[in-house]
DNA sequence: AATTATCTATTACAAAGCTAATAGGAGCCT
DNA sequence: AGGCTCCTATTAGCTTTGTAATAGATAATT
């Protein structure tokens, strides 16, 4: 699959808002692009079967078909194999590392595996 | 910083070896490509300074200077924030998803939490 | 010395990615 | 009606990425 740059910094605009127009879009980029611009970039995308968008008054809506849950998988399964050569480990020191973190976000996180584990030895 | 897929391929093959020749790199590609091609990717790689080389005898010996956990970090922050909007919780979570990872690999995962929050409570 | 094998260097080109100027359409506003 | 505003459509350009043919250099080999 894999998106570009551009691509996701798109795509992650759309799920945040949950549907966007071409305006929002523009909107809640972090750099100035020009209209045309973006809509390319969503016109692209549209291409790809990542978004649809239906027409709400004279402005198009666009919608996501692609899931973030499904890129996020998908890049990090790339990054696992590539760069931690598949350890799951290496990859969370790695998320870990970075200095604070507070200590609920942390017994969240061990929850989550907790139940992963408890699920798994059934 | 930002790899592109076919540097982050080259990288792999020189973080898994420790470095590599060119001949070395092209046979751990899982694509076949000419010689040359390998051999453009390498330099582009050490104009960003991702690489540098040796001589060894009359073949460049390459090395990583872009550390994999430094690369792992930067492409996991970018996934984190754009996917995941921050959560490390749901990135674990979409990490997790992947049906078949064994119980000694979720008890290390909790250890490795666990040890962070020890860390950190102190 | 000529041949071969093994490298690197040069150069080029195609495809993908990214950006936007310009143009066109449709409604609103006065 | 005429102009303004807010859209989309067309078209085009530049840059990066990816690939490799071809050429040149050097050392081994026969």
């Amino acid at each position: 699959m894999h998106l570009t740059r551009r691509e996701l910094d798109v795509m992650a605009v759309i799920w945040k808002l949950g549907s966007a127009t071409v305006a929002d879009v523009k909107a809640g980029l972090a750099d100035d692009l020009a209209y045309p611009t973006v809509l390319t970039m969503l016109r692209t995308l549209e291409s790809k079967g990542h978004v649809r968008h239906t027409l709400e008054g004279k402005a198009f809506r666009y919608f996501p078909r692609l899931q973030s849950a499904d890129a996020g998988t998908s890049a990090l399964s790339r990054v696992l194999d590539k760069v931690y050569r598949g350890s799951r480990e290496l990859l969370v020191a790695g998320l870990l590392e970075d200095e604070d973190i507070d200590a609920d976000e942390l017994r969240r996180l061990k929850k989550l595996v907790d139940n992963k584990l408890k699920e798994t030895k059934k």
